[in-house]
DNA sequence: CGGACAATTGATCTACCTCAAAATTGGTGG
DNA sequence: CCACCAATTTTGAGGTAGATCAATTGTCCG
């Protein structure tokens, strides 16, 4: 399978226009025409983060972007690629990972609607991990160039993006604390707890329920265990009614004790409210 | 023991004024008495990422710092502080880590002289983890309004920073690799080849010797294990001739050999040369 | 010389892995 | 609506990397 920024395959690849994935969860449909409101769901979430003025709304809202749907397992950057533009996900699941020799891989962070996965190669000009859909998705595509304007013209915007990715960083000191110290029966509760408010954050989670649409084997390299290891502790988290995983979304049955199980910390989060 | 930056305690926290680590390993003896000059090392560091002009390294060099001496296994700043500075590391080993409820902890990276260990402060607010000295250390506090100042005044300088900050990301994403889906012999190795070019490129490594005063428990905290088995892992490394560490530094007996047990690719650090 | 700390070694235990087979689920075409 | 397929999940059995506990040795330094 190609990358798309790679560009060495766009047509045969397999992009649906207009196929879109349904909405659901309150998430509105998007048109896959590209459709300037659509960087409305990248206003939303820096406003999580930091006020912003009409001005510096404006100029969000006008960034040219091209809007496509890409179906699951698709790599949108790959280790090695030198893209020339950021992918901000409007719906769906992405990942980003790295492959090892062995077959292994670790996925190191789960992206939702709202998230620019690969907002650090504006300055990093090689990537070092690959990044990939899980669930078809719509993304947006916007040239380095234009982000790299806008955040000329409102210094702002460049602390409030480089925040952004410091919040990335801390999320990776957040998982690696899971990986080295915690039992997988923790580290498993604390990722729940962790995609359980980053999707309530964008209107995507309520009362306890929020779509999760990911394999055991994906969970599994994401917490550095094996898919087997993750059916027999979902089982028991499931015995103790703390979260039941079916059908691709997540109910939590106790949030005051899976937090408590986790050792779950919000701050790291940055999230108002 | 209290963190320096929360400001509880000052006088009787022992900081040795004048009292320096012996200078060793080619590392220049750096008067304790606060020295312009001193800020030379992160001018040096910056360059190793990206060229600087005159103005710029002319504005860095008249940053104002406060020089402190430090002592080994003291906080520089706390989880939870509001440090409203950031320190640059001038000499000695310091190390970012979170203690965990049971007693457990991790260390998230290792820092060495050049370093902005706190960089981060500049725009999280609040620390979500602590930063502490692992030897004697020499260090610089920058007020963060100087920074911001500097940044405003020379915008590249700004990028150049930001970079440094996802280079940190990049290191915890490589650990977290380490920590997923390495085995205990892979995972010291890379962090060996690591330490080892990091070292080199600011000139305190050479002929496959450097200095690595940490103790087995700090590795174990770093990585994940049980002192117990750093010490196992250490003496099959010492028997196959890998690497000996004694004394507080490390010799690597067969460099090539160590890189491709140990999976390391140096990319990730992005150093020149 | 003595005391504190760091490293080593031995013995035992366990959380999690690997391999392999069975059961379940979801999507597809007839 | 059912039958079928591939992918995913579940369960079982046995193995191992690394943990824990505890005692010994080595090192540094006042």
């Amino acid at each position: 399978m190609a990358s798309i920024i790679s560009g060495s395959v766009t047509g045969a690849d397999g992009w649906e226009r207009g196929a879109l994935p349904p909405a659901k969860q309150g998430e509105a449909a998007i048109p896959s025409a590209p459709d300037p409101r659509s960087l409305d769901v990248l206003i939303c979430r820096l406003e999580s983060i930091a006020s912003l003025s009409d001005e510096e709304r404006d100029a969000i809202r006008s960034l040219p972007a091209k809007t496509r749907v890409l179906k699951p397992g698709q790599d949108i950057v790959r280790d090695g690629d030198k893209p020339s533009q950021c992918c901000l996900l409007l719906s769906g699941w992405a990942c980003r990972y790295k492959q090892l020799e062995n077959g292994r891989r670790q996925i190191f962070s789960f992206h939702i609607p709202g998230d620019i996965p690969d907002l650090q190669s504006l300055h990093i000009h090689t990537m070092n991990h690959s990044l990939a859909t899980l669930t078809e998705s719509t993304v947006a595509f916007i040239q380095h160039e234009s982000l790299l304007d806008l955040i000329e013209r409102f210094p702002r915007l460049a602390a409030i993006l480089w925040r952004e990715t410091l919040n990335d960083a801390a999320a990776f000191r957040e998982w690696m604390i899971g990986i080295g110290r915690r039992t997988a029966f923790e580290r498993m509760a604390h990722l729940f707890c962790e995609l359980y408010l980053r999707l309530q954050a964008v209107g995507l989670a309520r009362s306890y329920r929020c779509p999760l649409p990911i394999t055991q084997v994906e969970l599994g390299d994401a917490l550095g265990l094996s898919n087997v290891h993750i059916s027999r502790v979902l089982k028991e988290m499931r015995e103790q009614n703390l979260v039941t995983l079916r059908g691709g979304s997540l109910t939590i049955g106790a949030w005051d004790e899976l937090t408590r199980a986790a050792g779950f910390d919000p701050t790291y989060l940055h999230l108002e409210k």
